[in-house]
DNA sequence: AATGAATGAGGATTCATTCAT
DNA sequence: TATGAATGAATCCTCATTCAT
């Protein structure tokens, strides 16, 4: 009972699912700007009228794309800052753009889209909301942790972040797996910048908080 | 003699430069994306199948745009850094972006060409190898004047650009005066990083070569 | 007993006639070509497939309509006719068109769709067929009453009816509330024509018949 | 020479007439609301595309149609009224209506556009400024030849237009040929109501102004 | 060299209707 | 009976490019 319906419903997600896979493949093979409605529509074995069954236009399913790619990785971002034993402006950095590498590898569409796709207004839009999002948890994350000096200007993660996003796309634009030369320079130099705006302890290394107590 | 064909040729350079100017203009009012070929023919005053006499393709005009742009700004560059009184990783990173800075105020359209222009794909390589040449030459630059240990991996200096590029998107696409406070940042970041790689000499300064003798 | 039912009969018709001023509100503020299913379905608050649970297809909900209104008129004309004091071709006339212009203010939907509808060809036929049997009522009303000529072409009293449409459509497509001046000299117009087939009781009136005897 | 060119602009001219002939055959055939692009088009002979070449949109091409044959109307209506031994309200209303009919047997397509093509807005009010010029062309050769009352409403002459394109619509909307009883009455409706402002004269007739001096 | 005219290919979106449930 | 979901067919229009002159 209650669940009667769930054949429908899942054939409809399975559709969406469908679709978004199947525009994010053409982006990957001939960019954001070819796309169309009708390759997608091809790609994705659905009629193109179907498209506007679950998204009002062209840019939604783009949008959705993103968002579902977002998601994922935010995901991975915050369990591999979870995990860290030790905490530092640097150990941070690493963590976090060792998880965007992870994902990069998972969903390399992703790396597509991430940058060519930023063409379309609604999805710059919202990746520099989310390069500001994520700058925004950082700070928060730093600050309550002690590495940062408090008051630090909002803008000056940001920085990093947006300049981050610069690194993997240089990274991963000749090289699907990322060319780890210029990773590691990247993280060099975002660790290097960050810690200039850092508390010793934020250079130093504290445990992770909430880590130890069992004494 | 010789002579008798002159103005012709004088009147293809000056259409020419008009449908540059034209495109220019239009790209910076409407975005890379809405450019098209009537659009460009209409503003230059010329009739569409007269693009076709002075450049292959749409892509072509848009190329030949760049790279019009481009040697103004490298002249700029060349200026700026040929004209400082002491050189070090720091002068030679402030003055060059110093010097991309002013170009954008002379010349907005640069600011939306460089960046969405990229969408294109021959634009795009042509930036692209733009930056890597202005990283080649800086580091020969800084390697001749002893500011960097000899055999610096050539890809620092790319990143290095190509973050200080990352860097003006991000000041110059809220505020077409360029936001002050991130460029300085900026600054700082590329300076920071780059040091990392140099020899005392790089950090502390040195006077221009060939200047300092004459007494 | 036999009444278990009715209540989903009761809907069905409760949803048709949603349905209906639906279609007729949309028609008068958007016209009849903007008219669509989704749109009706929206308006009434029914599920667009639901339209078919009700009408065959998108004409015939617009048939229905002008069915429904064209009882409503007929309805009005009958009863001005029949509460007429003595009865001429002149208030014959006067009567029936100004009857039209009471329920054209009463509901401006007819306006719209008596006009404009007949786009589509089922309601234009219906109009058409609507029009002769309304001339068809007047010419024997008429006649019985001895106004006109015994024998008097239908054809006639039908062109006088289009004429009289043709008035209004002109009186109420500057002014919804109908030009007055038009519709007056309408009236003489008409009154005029088919006074040249009428009896001289038709132009000097009779009292109304059955009214006068009881004495 | 000066010829040289002239095959271009004649094929062109070709063209536009024979997508002018397209849409009019189709206009007869399906009406007004199935006329398309793509029909059209086909019809033609002509590339989907070309169309834009000579019409800026869909609307255009109805409106260019329209307009060219109530060209030809208006000629035909000057020469019959230009014609007449004498003048009177009748003779000139005869003339007039007698000359719509001689067009709408040349050319039957006006017959559909000229009523169903109305649902088109452009088209529509064509029509409606196209009925008023001609009913003001009447009202000021009458009033100069002294057939009617100065200073009557324009209005009034308007209506009779109108009127008049009533009586042909009904008339050939079931006859292609157009139903001679009808626009016998029609004549004589019209007549009868503009005789109604008429001066005696324009009843009686007088002798074609500029035909009576040669005594 | 210059250009008006011509066009194939494709763009996104809407619509009335049907069907499985 | 009622309906969410699905869709084939069609809509108008734009664009970069080519060709005949």
């Amino acid at each position: 009972m209650g669940l009667r319906r769930a054949p429908v419903q899942r054939r409809s997600r399975e559709r969406v699912q469908r679709i978004l896979d199947a525009a994010s493949e053409l982006i990957v093979e001939d960019g954001v700007i070819a796309l169309g409605t009708r390759t997608i529509a091809e790609r994705a074995e659905v009629p193109v009228a179907s498209l506007y069954q679950y998204f009002a236009d062209k840019d939604e399913i783009l949008l959705a794309l993103v968002e579902r790619d977002t998601a994922e990785m935010d995901a991975a971002v915050a369990e591999a800052v979870g995990a860290l034993e030790t905490i530092s402006v640097r150990s941070i950095v690493t963590a976090t753009m060792r998880a965007f590498v992870t994902i990069y590898h998972h969903r390399p569409a992703f790396v597509v889209i991430w940058w060519r796709g930023r063409t379309n207004p609604s999805v710059y839009d919202f990746c520099r909301a989310h390069n500001k999002r994520v700058a925004g948890d950082l700070l928060a994350f730093a600050e309550d942790a002690g590495l940062v000096r408090p008051g630090t200007d909002p803008q000056i993660v940001e920085l990093a972040v947006e300049v981050g996003d610069r690194v993997f796309q240089l990274a991963f634009e000749r090289d699907l797996r990322g060319d780890q030369r210029i990773i590691v320079e990247g993280i060099e130099l975002v660790t290097g910048y960050l810690e200039r705006h850092a508390t010793s302890a934020g250079i130093t290394a504290i445990p992770r908080p909430g880590t130890d107590d069992p004494a």
